[in-house]
DNA sequence: CAAGTTCGTTTCATCCATGAAATGACTGTT
DNA sequence: AACAGTCATTTCATGGATGAAACGAACTTG
């Protein structure tokens, strides 16, 4: 075999042994025999230079190389799963609304409004710090922080959102990691002078972890001036404003369900940037 | 073949025919022949359900579609490519918690409690529904609603979580429906009386959703219970209960700032089961 | 301690993905 | 209009990846 040509399906089975913990039970979920996964593992460690795994008697044991490749695989697992033509099975009419966690929290808040007039439809509220794709129907509405460049989209500004960190008094100090790429995660992880004593993997919870008391969190301000318990402990973070648009596909528009969930959602989210100015 | 399941190399072969622009110069650059790379192309399309070329006389051009899974397919490469290169350094003393989503929320809002006398380590919470694997160092502590099997781990049990549904007022009768595979949203969805009418993703979303006042939502008593605008608007849910567990691994647990977790997360634990009894 | 079970590895027959060769369609040149 | 070149598709023989079966090692159970 070509040993300088990673193939990137040894990846996909790479994460059924590692989730297994063997290979009895990956020829399970995968499909493949085992002596398969057996000779694809070794071809994989091949590629890499590493081993990935400790050979015991009862079953494969991640080394630490076998540990950090795993993280990897997981998210790019994340990013290929909704490839799949399954994945994109529209079933009833269902309209989709992507937008980051803070907003999807936001958006259920005012849920009332932006029901009014709308039973024809289902609304899937799906929060994401990663853009879905519309263009390909994994969503119908997102709301984003960059204007769309791809023509197939219709896209509507909505305002300009401000960033702060919060917390309930500005005598906290340390704040709180949220060990997700999101631009507010990295502006905090390249601040060398902000002390960092926790780290969640969910912004909800960084906002749970300000309200209890323990440390600042940067929070879209939207977010934290409605929280009661919470005070703004810096100025407005000028590197994470950024402008909101409310995107969606061009033919997707007309239909009436959607027509009246962009229009509802764009007045709740307007009405968002008017409180938090 | 399994039209159900993605080659991921089947991208990787992708990029090389959309960069090409033609199965004949893909060849070159792959080393695979132009009639194995036209049925891997068409491969693809089947799993992925869209058409991703135009085939024309002269070489293959990208469909729209085929443009925009270009994009995703050179982040994918882009984060494939480094894997070659050695493990990602070791982080310094972080202990791992995973517990799902509740579990976390209520965990943030103790968060205190958790945190006197540790301040030799940084936690870690990692919000997930599904099993993070101890063993493989995922985590380091785990909250899980099952007695794990393997022989490395040790578990402690903690107590009975009892779940129930939950409204601002019993006059609402639809649902919140939560689009992951937790036993709560599985137990919805086989409940055929139980209208639903709105979808989330985060179970978080649900709260949201129910505490604005137009769904019922289903909720661990340790959480619907705190909700000062809540009510039960069920009985327990039997079919729901199950026993919650403290897991770590066998080796970690004798390291002190792990211990101090591991007591002060039980400690929480206990104290929420007491509450919502 | 013996028997049973489970897991990974090795061996080897099978079959299927591959590529060589042929073919067809289209474009460009004379 | 005829011919050459280029590209993709189809056909079919082949070789290599696969998995069944066997084996060995380690662990579990009675």
């Amino acid at each position: 075999m070509d040993e300088t040509n990673l193939d990137w399906d040894d990846l996909k089975l790479f994460l059924a042994v590692a989730r297994a913990g063997g290979l009895s039970a990956a020829a399970e979920a995968t499909g493949k025999s085992a002596p398969t996964l057996g000779r694809r593992m070794l071809a994989l460690e091949a590629v890499i230079g590493a081993e990935l795994f400790r050979r015991l008697p009862r079953g494969y044991e991640l080394t630490e190389q076998g540990t950090a490749l795993l993280a990897k695989v997981v998210d790019l697992e994340a990013q290929i799963r909704p490839l799949n033509r399954s994945a994109t099975k529209h079933g009833g009419s269902v309209v989709k609304i992507s937008a980051g966690s803070w907003m999807t929290h936001a958006l259920c808040q005012n849920i009332q409004t932006i029901l009014k007039g709308n039973d024809a439809a289902r609304l899937r509220f799906i929060s994401a710090e990663h853009v879905l794709d519309i263009a390909h129907r994994e969503a119908v509405i997102g709301i984003r922080n960059r204007r769309p460049e791809q023509g197939v989209l219709a896209c509507r500004k909505i305002g300009r959102v401000q960033f702060a960190g919060y917390a309930t008094s500005k005598m906290i100090k340390p704040w709180v990691k949220v060990t997700v790429k999101t631009p507010s995660a990295l502006w905090l992880a390249a601040q060398p002078h902000n002390a960092v004593n926790i780290e969640v993997s969910a912004p909800r919870n960084a906002l749970d972890l300000a309200c209890a008391g323990v440390a600042r969190a940067v929070l879209p301000t939207f977010i934290g001036d409605a929280q009661q318990d919470l005070v703004r402990v810096t100025p407005p973070i000028s590197e994470l404003a950024h402008d909101q648009w409310l995107v969606t596909h061009h033919e997707q528009r007309f239909r009436p369900e959607v027509r009246r969930a962009i229009d509802r959602i764009y007045e709740v989210a307007r009405s968002l940037h008017r409180r938090a100015q």
